[in-house]
DNA sequence: GCCGTTTTCGGCCCGACTGTTTTCAGTCG
């Protein structure tokens, strides 16, 4: 998909024109459209080819040209010229916590500063302070920022960040002034990775709340603080950032901070046609507030049914709420197992009767024991005489079990020219096959999609386990053509994993493209020990973001249907 | 640069905090 490159190129063209002063609408416009390419679940070129770039919001005729261009000529004529004019070092300023384009202007004006290494010189050496409107502590903000922008602090994993801020929120919590508490901002969307921590409190004493935030152990730096708001770095780099608010707009503040910004701009201009004002403190008739305290009051005015926090993207859900096509979004709730896990018999740590009590407890009906095949080497992958045994010691514990079942499987590897690595005779005795790839991630997309495919084909497959390779944080995706792989999945009826663990694959981007082509999927841990069990809600919150309905993953099943 | 259930022109989301000022510009979310 080129609509990255698109997308990189249209951030720049914004940067530079902001810091050149270009009327505000303008640039971001780039900008805009930049986040909608991002976001996009269709593949440009494809848009483009069918003539449709214009039906994407934020693309107008000048815009739909320079996509035009891009794609063809590989180039954006006007970008060129841009850089010509502004270097690259100006853009990577903007990087920089506290930095605008008006300063950054300023500092090229009347220093000659066009990067950060210059900026740093320059601060070291306090010439920065003797600019109009600046300071000796400015001057020490900017050096300070740029010490972080050093250490080069990455975005947090959603899962990660998921239970530091649940860690937080308890924190606040036992601050007797503070009746609630939660988190908002791109983590309560469900984004794979979030570059900050927002965190939502209401109470009776507004200081003394902010003042127990403050007081935390963890707090490294305090980057502002104020009557309703407070922000810090904690030991570790991740950025914090306490808001808080009167309980009568707890459901507005929730709402406004949990975003997505440009789904914020839908409603706020939605509200506008209605003669309504949308802010933190709630929605506003004239002077008048006539909804705030819930989230759900605030959708009712609007004339929109609720809509959740994994779908609040700007990608279509406002005008889908209005036309009553928002997804029925599938739950933790529906899920009745785990059809990937691994035991003590190949790289797990637990044995299969203590994941069985832990699925149990966890109120599933079934799981599928799904150790590795034997390429996985170092992972303890089982050879045919272990699988032989292993799955003898599921039908005697099946036997034992009691409304709750024990499906036959294995994680068999995808070896490199798309053949499995169990013989058919061994596959042919177990309930639940899940195919995937460890090995030769550096394959071409040609190769690599032939490779899945094939794999695909094989009449004993029922899931293709994570299918993009991509580890969030860790690894990239291999290359791969998904709307290929997704429409060979459609066609032999094998689902399309989405995998709950730090892999968090399929993305929400490409389960949108998945399911276009007709694609089932499962929600599965891959857990390596009984406390995995419990990541199951990371898939389901990756599966609302895709759009995703009970109907579309196949573990919301009964046995009976998977039997 | 985009867009239209008041508009093909004239709007475009809104408020808090900081540092430098003495009323505000810049940045952030």
């Amino acid at each position: 998909m080129e609509n990255q490159r698109v997308a990189q190129i249209f951030q720049e063209i914004g940067d530079i024109l902001e810091l050149k002063g270009e009327n505000r609408f303008r640039y971001l416009s780039y900008h805009r459209a930049a986040q909608t390419l991002l976001n996009l679940s269709k593949d440009i070129r494809k848009i483009y080819d069918n003539g449709e770039l214009e039906g994407i919001p934020g693309i107008g005729k000048a815009l739909a040209e320079k996509i035009a261009e891009i794609l063809n000529t590989g180039k954006c004529g006007t970008h060129e010229r841009l850089l010509a004019e502004f270097d690259k070092g100006l853009l990577e300023l903007l990087t920089i916590r506290g930095l605008g384009p008006k300063k950054i202007k300023k500092f090229y004006d009347e220093l000659g500063i066009d990067n950060i290494g210059k900026l740093k010189t320059a601060a070291e050496k306090g010439v920065l302070a003797d600019l109009e409107r600046m300071g000796e502590k400015s001057q020490a903000d900017i050096l300070k920022a740029i010490q972080e922008h050093e250490k080069h602090v990455a975005r947090s994993h959603l899962i990660t960040a998921t239970f530091l801020a649940e860690f937080l929120i308890g924190y606040m919590k036992d601050c007797s002034k503070v009746s609630r508490a939660e988190y908002a901002g791109s983590l309560r969307r469900g984004r794979e990775t979030v570059g900050d921590i927002d965190i939502l409190a209401t109470g009776k004493d507004h200081n003394q709340i902010i003042r127990h935030f403050l007081a935390h152990q963890d707090v490294s730096l305090v980057l502002a603080q104020g009557e309703t708001k407070a922000s810090v770095i904690l030991e570790g780099g991740v950025q914090v950032d306490l808001r808080v608010v009167d309980e009568k707009s707890f459901g507005a503040a929730l709402y406004y901070f949990t975003g997505s910004k440009n789904h914020n701009i839908a409603t706020r201009k939605l509200a506008i046609k209605k003669g309504l004002k949308i802010n933190e403190y709630g929605v506003f008739k004239g002077e008048k507030s006539i909804a705030g305290k819930t989230e759900k009051e605030i959708f009712k005015v609007l004339g929109l049914p609720y809509i959740i926090p994994e779908l609040r993207e700007d990608q279509g859900e406002v005008q889908a709420g209005f036309d009553g096509k928002l997804p029925k979004s599938v739950e933790l709730a529906d899920i009745r197992g785990d059809l990937h896990l691994h035991t003590n018999w190949s790289d797990g740590r637990n044995t299969l009767e203590e994941m069985v009590a832990a699925a149990q407890k966890l109120g599933y009906e079934y799981l599928c024991v799904s150790d590795h095949s034997t390429s996985a080497r170092i992972a303890n992958g089982l050879d045919l005489g272990r699988i032989k045994d292993q799955i003898k010691q599921v039908e005697a514990l099946n036997k034992r079990l009691r409304g709750f079942k024990v499906f036959k499987g294995a994680e068999v590897d995808i070896l490199t020219d798309g053949s499995l690595d169990f013989p058919d005779e061994i596959l042919a005795q177990l309930d639940w096959i899940t195919a995937s790839v460890h090995s030769k991630f550096t394959l071409s997309s040609a190769e690599q999609t032939a490779r899945l495919i094939k794999a695909i084909s094989n009449p004993y497959v029922h899931v293709l386990g994570h299918p993009t390779g991509q580890i969030v944080n860790r690894r990239e995706p291999y290359e791969l053509d998904i709307a290929a792989v997704a429409r060979a999945a459609a066609k032999n009826n094998v689902a399309l994993e989405i995998n709950s663990n730090m892999r968090l694959d399929l993305s929400a981007t490409n389960i949108r493209i998945a399911k276009e082509h007709g694609v089932k999927f499962v929600i599965n841990t891959d857990a390596h020990s009984i406390d995995q069990l419990g990541l199951m809600r990371f898939g389901v919150t990756t599966a609302r973001r895709g759009w995703l309905e009970k109907g579309d993953v196949l573990n919301t099943l009964p046995i009976e249907a998977l039997d």
